[in-house]
RNA sequence: GGCGCCAUAGCCAAGUGGUAAGGCAGAGGUCUGCAAAACCUUUACCCCCAGUUCAAGUCUGGGUGGCGCCUCCA
């Protein structure tokens, strides 16, 4: 497999470290809000990476953080007049709500900064005893001049960095490029023992802590949104290269934004929507999908119109799966017709082109292609007088592609319909039969009034319940 | 100023130098008692101008237009 690392931007092919095991981290939200469709993005993209390793048969261990301290969070709870620890554990619980509804998988850790704070504690005292740290008045600054490598995967050279870094009020430090790994408690705030004093972490510290804790001091793969490369990755580079004396990631991924109107949607600009607001109008799932129609490291643009266009592309996939299972049951007995088995035999091709999709540096957009044109297939295959056991093949070798994307998790069950609703679909098959047409389509209006939709196929009455 | 990215049909969007996947929407048709679904057919001077090449959406140079990072941000 082939993947882009940003840090020597090319498209490389993917060793894990250990063979048949990757180790992944992802840089998780701060938990002061509900995640917005921008923050989606990654938590999408990289639960399909994570997916199609665990597919391939690689072991998976993917570590996902939430910061849990930080100025914003203490801003909120100061404005809702609660604790800190209420805004953050309030808002990780509405994390998972938005995450398991968009169909993503929780990571096999989900650490807090909260419960790292020794092992980030132990970091800094490296690196102050490496030289690359110093405590001055309570906090403590990384020197960034002292890290030879820094820039390295912003491509910046650190003079034109200094250009463009404001600078800061805060003077006490040695140069304006050092950023906080340490920050000594003001009043009110929150606040754990150090050897500097009462503090907090900062942010950057939290994910060489976590990573360095959970994953180890080299890990295969580091994920994240294209803005978070600079300073947030760059300074993670510095801190866990100097302490540890080796190297801190293997690929670095970097997704692309969402864009709304064409401009970066985040939250300080206000132009964002949350994935709640979103999946209350479109459903979760077309979100998922909608994210997953283009290469994730290209800028996508979020719109009605796109997401409707997701919905009834899911419309189509979902109509096939249900078709299959109808005819799972009510298809011919026996087993595969010479013709059946030939299309079977193509399942192989269909499978090769997926597979080199996702291989191109997680190609979901072309996957998609793929699965579309096996869904095509299927329903010419099945188009008349199918066998039971093709119906089944064809859906074993969709849903194989659709559990990688993580698409049509959300299908109705075809629950068994009530003895009323029972007997009116008989009553029309009589009136159908002795070609009362105008009694027939009464009941279907009224049965479409219930919000049940009947479709007649050769293998009898097929119904499917109608969304809202 | 420094470092990058993007420009493909009405819309969304793939595309390893050899004459353009897929989805949505539209039109026509097949099937159906009528529908629905499905299937078939149909819609691309690949932003502009040069250049390299037997051959360029795909490489090079120059334009034009849009966007991002350099500051908390996925």
């Amino acid at each position: 497999m082939k993947l882009f690392n940003t840090m020597t931007r090319k498209k490389e092919e993917f060793v894990p470290i250990t063979p048949g095991e990757v180790k992944m981290y992802a840089c998780g939200p701060t938990v002061y809000n509900f995640i917005h469709v921008g923050n989606a993005r990654p938590i999408i993209v990289f639960d399909v990476l994570r997916r199609y390793f665990e597919y391939r048969g690689q072991k998976v261990t993917y570590v996902q953080n939430f910061t849990d301290v930080d100025d914003k969070i203490i801003n909120r709870a100061r404005e809702e007049g609660v604790s800190d620890q209420e805004i953050s554990e309030k808002y990780i619980e509405e994390y998972f709500t938005d995450a398991h509804g968009l169909g993503v998988h929780d990571a096999t850790i989900h650490p807090k900064a909260t419960e790292n704070i020794p092992q980030i504690i132990e970091i800094i005292e490296t690196l102050i005893e490496k030289g690359y740290a110093y405590a001055v008045s309570g906090d403590v600054y990384y020197r960034t001049l002292k890290f030879e490598g820094y820039g390295k995967l912003s491509h910046q050279p650190l003079e034109e960095l200094q250009a463009g870094a404001r600078i800061d009020v805060n003077d006490i430090k040695e140069d304006p490029m050092d950023f906080a790994l340490w920050k000594g408690a003001k009043e009110g705030e929150p606040y754990w023992e150090s050897p500097w004093g009462r503090g907090r972490p900062g942010w950057h510290i939290e994910c060489s802590a976590m990573s360095n804790r959970y994953l180890g001091k080299t890990i295969d793969l580091h994920c994240g949104g294209q803005d978070l490369q600079f300073p947030h990755h760059e300074n993670e580079i510095a801190q866990s290269e100097a302490a540890n004396g080796c190297q801190f990631v293997n690929c670095w991924l970097h997704n692309g934004f969402l864009n709304i109107d064409n401009k970066k949607m985040s939250k300080s600009e206000g132009n964002f929507f949350t994935v709640r607001e979103a999946a209350k109008v479109y459903g979760y799932e077309p979100i998922r999908f909608f994210m997953l129609s283009a290469h994730y490291r290209s800028p996508l643009n979020y719109s009605r119109e796109s997401l409707t266009q997701a919905q009834s592309a899911l419309e189509r996939l979902d109509t096939a799966l249900s078709n299959l299972e109808f005819l799972g049951e009510k298809g011919a007995g026996g087993d595969l017709k010479p013709e059946e088995m030939a299309f079977v035999s193509t399942f192989d091709g269909y499978r090769t082109r997926f597979h080199e999709a996702m291989d191109d540096d997680l190609n979901t957009a072309d996957a998609i292609g793929v699965l579309f044109e096996l869904v095509r297939g299927v329903n010419t295959a099945v188009e008349k007088e199918p066998t039971a056991a093709l119906a089944k093949a064809c859906l074993g070798m969709i849903l194989e592609f659709t559990q990688v994307l993580g698409i049509l998790y959300h299908r109705k069950k075809a629950d068994s319909l009530d003895a009323q609703v029972e007997a009116m679909i008989e009553a029309r098959q009589e009136a159908r039969k002795s070609k009362n047409f105008a009694e027939a389509d009464r009941i279907r209006d009224e049965l479409l009034a219930m919000g049940i939709e009947l479709m007649d196929t050769p293998q009898g009455v097929k119904w499917k319940k109608k969304e809202g």
